[in-house]
DNA sequence: CTGAAAGCGCTAACAC
DNA sequence: GTGTTAGCGCTTTCAG
């Protein structure tokens, strides 16, 4: 592989010339800058990025942590993901992907200067990475919530405000009996943020609407998830509204209404809380609320250039407020 | 961050000694080693990545390819992915995570030795990243087989063996007339070749056995997948085995066969191509040829790191035989 | 079994 | 607008 040396024995300059020429930064004469393009070109020559790492204290890098968990809603982290990945493109940076649980490796990676900054998925309230990176020289930003996230910058679907929201459409729809299928047992034990804020919006949002509502986990697997339905329609006999924040429990759910005989719309209007694809690939095309995993790694992205960029750029929380869609699965209760 | 000479000088010993310490090279007393690593862990010392690239001319990250347009399989990538980056820890190295269509960055990480090794997942017949990776330093390993593998690796479920099996397990069970419902459409137009694998060892199994056999494309959304459905039980009436090939259609085609009122296993038998974990969960357990997304991509690590650790190590191919496992969506065709 | 020292390829003062 | 050069932190000969 070519050097920066080979370029500038080519283009008849000195190094620093072509580091110049490349960065931009300092002005180079047309001529000069001519030369050394050809150069380049003429030798295919790419930066070694240690070499450039090590001089520079900037690797370019940016780490991704992802959970690779089995039940793990595959369908918006690999969003989260592409749009993470993308931004990342757009900024001139790569993208090192580490697992969730791998503490060690966000240690190595950091105190390595492997990356210059991180962005982690699925943060849990009290998630043990936050300490690590509190401590790291890097900027970070968390996709969610901790229950400290002093100096941390985040950024999240305002679940909350996700959950208010369906509540009360449900309601201005005339439903009085409504009714949360929420995350999976597992999301809840971890104390993942958004798990719960839906729970608390939605609820809230019933009582200040004046409507009965009840919120239930749910896990992935299709008899559990019968069982889950079975229990709400036996319990709440007069149940006409369902929020559904469960990707992967979703068809299932549907599933099970229908072998209930119970229409959509026309019996229970249903709601749902995921990617616009998800909602779209449904037997019935659903009301939802947007769930913008592809936007909220782009965003995640841009605060963390932000911070590099910028050593002064303050941290900071972005909730991005929920936008509902109307679709095929909701109208009034009582057949219309 | 201390250095290699923070360590040494606490430790009253070379920097070399320290680094032949860390890396095993070359022995160590028991009493210096434990010098060393006394004044590591005192210091909370850590390389720095880009360094020990630019000194060893070797970066222990691996470069993994994954496709992130949409309408791709996302489980099946999400495992793949997984599988590599469980085991690319295994072995000490870090992932370094491009798309698919990235080909100036699969450039720029090779020829900028960011990576020592790639794993490109997702291959086409002519893949515009085989000549890339053929001229490239690092070894690599395909997932999936292009037209021409000459040099590189290339591990992959056996797919054409997997649609032979599924036919023979649907003639031997006494079907007479079987279909399989495959790839999308888009995935054929690129020649993805586990599509046009798939077809034909459906197809020569069939006519191995005898029996009647088509194969169609199928997109995913809900609406085409029922008329995909709709047009093979018009062109079939006598079909009463189907083999499914996509993931994203699986449940829709299952859902479709429901309101033509065709009972599965009773009236149609169903195998499918796809992860455990999908068959499993799907209304019916299906009987299912497996897809081991997780264990190639470990595999395809192994492949690449010896070919890493030893230059000599030949190029190889491996193709991975399919397994079939029994559930309840099979059975003889009939009424039994 | 251990040390000294020459790079690895690039950036960024510091000169002019 | 351009050149000189001293590192960045590590690995790896070469010496002992």
């Amino acid at each position: 592989m070519p050097t920066i040396e080979d370029v500038a024995r080519l283009a008849a300059v000195s190094t620093s010339t072509v580091s110049y020429a490349l960065s931009g930064k300092r002005p180079i004469s047309a001529a000069t800058r001519r030369r050394i393009e050809a150069a380049v070109a003429e030798l295919g020559y790419r930066p070694h990025a240690g070499a450039k790492a090590l001089a520079s204290a900037r690797s370019e890098v940016i780490g991704l942590m992802v959970p690779m968990r089995a039940g793990i809603d595959v369908a918006v982290i690999m969003q989260f993901a592409g749009g993470v990945v993308l931004r990342a493109r757009e900024h001139a940076h790569d993208v090192l992907l580490l697992t969730q649980d791998d503490l060690e490796g966000l240690e190595r990676v950091t105190d390595g200067a492997m990356v210059d900054a991180l962005v982690v998925m699925d943060v849990e309230a009290d998630d043990a990475r936050v300490p690590i990176l509190r401590r790291s020289k890097q900027p970070a930003v968390l996709i969610g919530l901790p229950r400290l996230a002093a100096g941390l910058s985040c950024i999240d679907l305002d679940f909350e405000a996700a959950g208010r929201l369906a509540a009360l459409e449900l309601a201005s729809l005339g439903h009085r009996d409504i009714a949360l299928v929420g995350s999976p047992p597992e999301v809840h034990e971890r104390h993942t943020s958004y798990a719960e804020r839906v729970t608390r919006g939605f609820l809230t949002g019933a009582a200040e609407a004046g409507v009965a509502a009840r919120a239930v986990a749910c896990p992935a697997t299709p008899n559990d998830v019968d069982d889950v339905v079975d229990r709400l329609l036996a319990d709440a006999p007069g149940l006409t509204g369902l929020f559904v924040h469960n990707e992967r429990a979703l068809p299932h759910v549907l599933h099970r209404l229908r072998e209930h005989r119970r229409s959509v719309p026309r019996d229970l209007s249903v709601i749902a809380l995921c990617p616009e694809e998800t909602a779209l690939s449904q037997q019935v095309a659903l009301t939802s609320i947007d769930l913008p995993a592809h936007t909220i790694g782009s965003l995640a992205v841009d605060m963390v250039m932000a911070r590099l960029t910028d050593s002064g750029y303050p941290a900071e929380t972005r909730l991005l407020a929920p936008t509902l869609t109307t679709r095929a699965s909701t109208r009034a209760p009582g057949g219309h």
